[in-house]
DNA sequence: CTAAATCTATGACAAATATCATATAAATTA
DNA sequence: TAATTTATATGATATTTGTCATAGATTTAG
């Protein structure tokens, strides 16, 4: 058993706020799992009873539609939290959690969390602003899906992933995402972002190597996303 | 000064959880005001410093896009708080609140609000709970922006309205919005909602009663809104 | 009450996006 | 390795949606 104490991944979470004898009490009632790429955490509709933090990799959080399509609403990744808003609200989870690449994460059990919340202010003020957070960022999600176009969205989310999850020494973006789940986060279908992709291609945008994409003109998707 | 006790819309929000001495200091430190239609209780970007109950009346959340549309982000209607998000992030308001109807509000201090969420837990419990389905809120609702067509999404909301702000005798939705504003919570173009609104007029899933609009077919506009 | 402004409505057309078909490239499996 | 599946790419076309123009209806202001 891993000491929590000695996990860095904490310190970028709400988890930050916790003492030594609550990481301890943590640490004894935590439990540790190797998810593989494509596998679920947990999915939509199911009852999680606690949280995950994430060590090591990414996964993305996606919802059904009613016409097939999986719709990504978030991307996570290591040393943050998933399933706080499900556990608040008491309901089973809202969102599918599936890795985009092999993955580390804790779960703790929601009588555990339930106690630090309670015990500990900064604890539960952590874990209520990162809803917060999260709560504005959908806002100002939904008011994207809604306005703007495709091609803006796709060159807002080419920038947010190179700015999120970093580049390869090659220049092209680090997280893996193949074109039907960029699809799937921008909201359109999969051949309509293949076709902007060439088009940012043929326009020097961006530089398609395989299946990576490089970004080559920050400034001008920039101007593109508004 | 009015006695926030012997309010009846409390009892509709986290307020609910406030013990008579809490309710009594809330009594002493808030300010009443009157917003006419039309008028703003806050602006994007404004910074509140505390929290509005709103006693009576409807207002529209929303954030002005790029193109100079105004996204309605989600309505609030009496027995409802208003900027406990940008309170508990310490940010200015994302969103603006814009009165549909003349409305009565109560602000109060940040101050007062935070001592209340740090010595009752029940309260702050309760606000987390709103957030967290606020949260859920935003995110099924990108997934529609998403997936939707504007048909599906005009069905879905005018089952909402119906739903959340009831109806008049004559039939007709009795929450009042513009062509310009229903066009503004679907996502879409003006013109584009009226259309619709004259197809499932003639369909007979409604009937147009001059500016006024009276759902005739729940089901088939339920089977449209998937 | 009348004139002006605003809102609702509709037609014509343009642009954006989805769908279907098919080809090629890449990855996986037998 | 060959065969099969899956992912990427692109053309052709249909559908959806937005934009611009305009007209009538309603509301507001003088």
């Amino acid at each position: 058993m891993n000491k929590c104490e000695q996990c860095i991944v904490r310190q970028f979470s709400s988890l930050k706020a916790l003492t030594k004898d609550e990481l301890v009490k943590m640490a004894e009632c935590k439990t540790s799992y190797t998810i593989k790429k494509g596998e679920a955490i947990f999915e939509e509709g199911e009852v999680t009873n606690g949280i995950y933090c994430v060590k090591d990799g990414v996964c993305k959080m996606t919802k059904l539609s009613a016409n097939g399509k999986d719709q990504i609403v978030k991307l996570i990744k290591a040393g943050e939290l998933l399933g706080q808003r499900s556990m608040i609200s008491d309901e089973p989870a809202n969102l599918s959690a599936i890795a985009l690449e092999d993955m580390e994460v804790c779960f703790i059990p929601k009588a555990e969390v339930m106690q630090f919340f309670n015990e500990n202010n900064q604890f539960s003020m952590n874990v209520m602003k990162t809803i917060c957070n999260d709560l504005k960022d959908a806002d100002d999600q939904m008011v994207a899906m809604a306005q703007k176009t495709v091609k803006e969205r796709l060159a807002e989310t080419l920038l947010y992933l190179e700015d999120t999850f970093g580049k390869n020494t090659d220049g092209t973006l680090h997280i893996q995402l193949s074109r039907e789940e960029l699809a799937g986060m921008i909201g359109t279908a999969t051949e309509s972002c293949i076709r902007l992709l060439s088009e940012f291609n043929k326009n020097e945008y961006i530089e398609l190597i395989g299946k990576k994409i490089a970004i080559k003109d920050r400034n001008k998707l920039k101007r593109l996303a508004d």
